[in-house]
RNA sequence: GGUACUCUGGCAGAACGGUUAUGCGUGAGCCUGCAAAGCUUAUACAAGGGGGUUCGACUCCCUCGGGUACCUCCA
């Protein structure tokens, strides 16, 4: 497979006859995370599954920053300590993550609960004389490395012009930052150089290594992180270990709405829980991979339904599959094809809406033949296989269903269809409202009807 | 101001130096007791403007313009 890598700007072949260590940049837990948190955090999870299918052991770490500013501030704003805002948020985290069907990584390792290496880091960087300490704490010296800036593509000299210098902060050099902050406001830490807590981009360097070693295959996280976050992960990790960082950077384009970055600052924001609550988890995985992973998506209401319909799609196609009793089609390449159309798709830099244009392909294809009563037994079990193989790379998962469940419908269906045999149709019409208000859709064919349960979707209509 | 990305049909959105992308939508039809769902078929013949390279460019180069992001916390 290959990734296009921020920092190169070339396509990098990912090795996957070893574990494949990713880095990804998880979120700060002083909310609730938002669907643009969510589209980073799907990329990766699809990219996972996929390179999993491929036969590749994966090793993914996430980290949760769970000390910051905005933390203590929220803390501090609802009389709590910063570990009851954090706890809580990330309890929300896998509420909606889970809901959203992301398999859970490797890892996700807490800030807080790695002071320890943070602080050995730092004080690696120290003894370098790469980090040097002031009456505030601790900052790297940017000038130490020669590097800087080649991720962001910026020139030291051209940041310096518009670099915001803060009057109480001790910098040698206003692009400088800090590694560790010497303060008293609550929660801190002890440290060689005074109480306080870590800078926010040493945890990440810290923590990648620790868990991933000095050099892993790809780290990512969203365009947003390029600079300066990313920037100073690898000034501070590159430094230290005198080594490459990470292999691939993998950057993922930021969700908009009309065309604006979704941020708090614009009070634009969906939350994951309330999009959720509208949409289910397929229709908004559907969205998340509707574009290219490295360019913008823009979030609105009709894509979304034009997700829905899709998503329609395919539970017809799964319960035509396990319906089909039709006459046997001959044999075609199609769904080899198409199988082999979505691998190719996702190996040339994750081209997730090709995969997905291949795999509506094979929805529809598999729907035309149920239509013609052409999807027999044999042919729809490699459909069947092959269909659950894409939507397990995907993460969609249809509606469950339970057997009390389905012999109340086959019950229903079964005095529908005894009604409309003796031409009752006004209570057939009635059985069949019945079953639409329990999302249970009908399905006429010439010979047969055949019923699926649909997932409910608030927002259809 | 600097840097990066981006500009494709009503909408979403790819690939590719020469082939219908694909999907949604829309029109018509099939199926049906009527619907729904599904299917069939038609429809977009598109490439921000202007130059250039080429036998041929949406695809490469130049230029002008629009948009977004980053340059401060940010997925």
């Amino acid at each position: 497979m290959k990734i296009k890598d921020t920092l190169s700007n070339l396509e990098h072949t990912i090795d996957i006859s070893n574990k494949v260590r990713i880095y990804l940049c998880g979120v700060t837990v002083y909310d609730d995370s938002h669907i643009g948190h969510a589209r980073t955090i799907i990329v990766f999870d699809v990219l996972r599954r996929y390179l999993e299918s491929q036969g590749a052991e994966i090793q993914l770490v996430q980290n949760f920053t769970d000390i910051d500013d905005k933390i203590i501030h929220r803390a501090n704003a609802e009389d709590k300590t910063a570990a009851q805002v954090s706890t809580t948020y990330i309890e929300n985290y896998f509420r909606d993550f889970d809901n959203l069907h992301v398999k859970r990584a490797t890892d996700y390792p807490k800030a807080t609960q790695h002071i320890d290496d943070i602080i050995m880091f730092i004080d690696k960087l120290i003894k370098q004389e790469i980090a040097y300490t002031s009456e505030n704490g601790v900052y790297f010296s940017v000038s130490k490395f020669p590097e800087y800036g080649k991720l962001s593509k910026k020139r030291i000299d051209q940041l310096e012009s518009g670099a915001r210098i803060r009057v109480d902060e001790k910098k040698k050099d206003p692009l400088d930052f800090a590694v560790w902050k010497i303060t008293d406001e609550k929660p801190t830490w002890a440290s060689p150089w005074g109480r306080g807590r870590p800078g926010w981009h040493i945890e990440c360097s810290a923590m990648s290594t620790k868990y991933l070693g000095d050099d892993f295959d790809i780290h990512g996280g969203g365009r947003d992180l390029i600079f300066p976050h990313h920037e100073n992960e690898i000034a501070q990790s590159e430094s230290c270990t005198r080594v490459r960082f990470a292999k691939t950077w993998m950057h993922v384009g930021m969700v908009t709405i009309n065309g604006e970055k979704m941020a708090k600052s614009t009070g634009n924001v969906k939350s994951v829980r309330h999009v959720l609550d509208d949409w289910g988890p397929n229709i908004i995985r559907l969205f998340c991979l509707a574009g290219h992973y490295s360019k913008p998506i823009d979030y609105s209401e009709e894509l979304l339904l034009e997700n829905l319909t899709k998503w329609r799609q395919v539970e017809t196609c799964h319960y035509e599959l396990i319906n089909a009793d039709g006459a046997e089609s001959e044999k075609n390449d199609t769904l080899a094809k198409l199988a082999r159309e979505f691998d190719q798709a996702l190996d040339d830099d994750f081209n997730t809406h090709l995969a997905l244009s291949s795999f509506f392909q094979l929805v529809k294809e598999t729907n035309r033949l149920a239509a013609d009563e052409k999807l027999g037994k044999e042919n729809s079990q490699a459909i069947k296989t092959e269909l659950q193989r894409m939507l397990d790379i995907l993460g969609l998962v249809v509606l469950e269903i339970s057997d009390k469940q389905r012999q109340e419908i086959d019950k229903l269906v079964s005095d529908r269809t005894q009604s409309r045999q003796e031409k009752r149709f006004k209570d057939a019409d009635k059985i069949r409202d019945e079953l639409y208000d329990m999302n249970v859709q009908l399905v006429d064919h010439k010979g047969k009807t055949i019923w699926m349960l649909k997932e409910p979707i608030r927002a259809d209509r």
